[in-house]
DNA sequence: CGAGGGGTTGACAAAAGTCAATTATGGTGG
DNA sequence: CCACCATAATTGACTTTTGTCAACCCCTCG
């Protein structure tokens, strides 16, 4: 999805230097900037700030001034229905945007909690806009992120409307992997960060069937589950069983 | 969610004049532009291309190069797995946007469809970046309709993840209501453009419970339904069903 | 007027949810 | 460092919801 990085040593180390984490702009800023603009999108998006697990970014109704770029940690972001029932929305890591859905009624719809201790970079919008408008690379890269985020949307309602419970959750392992590895982390075997009612949330599913799947898969010798840790046996396995369904 | 239509007489003419469809600008197009703008903007959307029921606006693969506004008529977008199952993405009528999934890959990433005969504005998506530079109001609204998007997505993801078939209906009903009541059409009577299938996928449900659940609903007063023709008979009480995913 | 697509309905099967009991786990304070 | 508590996770028995398969109707269109 995402343009590889492609930089020569020798720049790199600018770019390092004018955006002192790399990742991020990797996955949110657009590449190919000229050295000026760079300063200049640097000069917007403020230091990362530390973020204790358990903390909000933003609530459902707030107003909104920012979106935020996940610098380091996992945040989930939710919608919570009157009677307290939480729809997850989303799991986001390392290079990810939040806050997108705010733009449109200048509120925030959804709440958005740090499932770890991380980092975040917060981007006031208006100036965004107003530099996107200097920097045509920059403009159509937020047409890209948030076009990016409706391809997703777009997934999850694939899986949401057509997928059983066993899909569903090898879609969801299959993801993680996937977003891991091009982290630079392990793709067999990572720790989840979230609760079994959380995936489940995010999956449609009760926290039960979450947890009795994914029991069955590792019978299967599809996985090894030791609680949050995960292990992907077979991947091959866990793909053939997604396999009828477009992934993202 | 939109703005109202806050135009006095005198300019309302000018702006018919400038503008051949004013739903769309209502819908699609920000208000507040000076008349130089609103020509550029004209000069931009092509004049509406007419299209015929089952014709295909684009297909999932295609390359992407404008996105496209709803004139008159009523369209569904949706991506097809590999074998063959559809998932369902949207409806979307007179002055809603489609397209903007492609913008992130150059490709367009599901297929368009029209259920009816239709009207469609076709917007070059590389000119409407380069004049919503010029034009920060125009660059603003785009992120907002974008925005609005993703917000809608989560709505169906709600739907989708945590409510039952009678709920899901009902909101869907609901839904429909609203969006034409919007547009000047009666709120408590219309017609389907959609198959019960079309509607299942959306939804995800097989046609035969959506077939069963209009005919309970119908039971219990709530609904008339003659094949295709719907009247909500009882909104409130459909409306309570919605909300009545509270339920613990 | 007959074929075919869309829609309804019933009987049954499968999937996931609910309730409840039990077992880990991790964080905290003594 | 350990014991304890609250929270998270697992598992089983049973219920509810939805899906599946099949028969049938109805309407439209060629």
């Amino acid at each position: 999805m995402l343009a590889p990085i492609k930089i020569r040593d020798a720049s790199l180390k600018q770019i390092r230097h004018a955006c002192s984490n790399c990742s991020l702009r990797e996955l949110c800023l657009p590449v190919g900037l000229s050295r000026d603009e760079m300063k200049q999108v640097d000069q917007l998006v403020t230091q990362g700030r530390p973020i204790r697990r358990g903390e909000y970014l933003y609530r459902a109704g707030q107003r909104f001034h920012s979106i935020y770029a996940v610098r380091l940690g996992f945040f989930k972001t939710s919608v919570i229905s009157e009677d307290g029932r939480e729809q997850v929305t989303g799991f986001h890591m390392n290079g990810e945007l939040m806050g997108l859905d705010a733009i449109s009624t200048t509120r925030h719809t959804c709440d958005a909690v740090a499932l770890e201790d991380g980092e975040i970079c917060e981007l006031p919008f208006d100036d965004f806009e107003s530099l996107a408008r200097r920097i045509p690379a920059l403009q159509h890269h937020l047409y890209r992120m948030m076009s990016r985020e409706i391809v997703r949307d777009h997934g999850v309602m694939l899986l949401l409307g057509n997928m059983k419970a066993e899909e569903r959750i090898a879609a969801f392992l299959l993801n993680l992997s996937e977003r891991f590895e091009q982290r630079g982390y392990s793709h067999s075997s990572f720790h989840l960060r979230m609760t079994r009612e959380e995936i489940g949330s995010y999956l449609g599913l009760k926290l039960e069937t979450v947890s009795r799947t994914l029991s069955r898969f590792q019978e299967q010798g599809l996985v090894k589950v030791q609680n949050r840790l995960i292990n992907l046996t077979d991947e091959a396995g866990l793909r053939q069983l997604v396999s009828s369904c477009v992934r993202d």
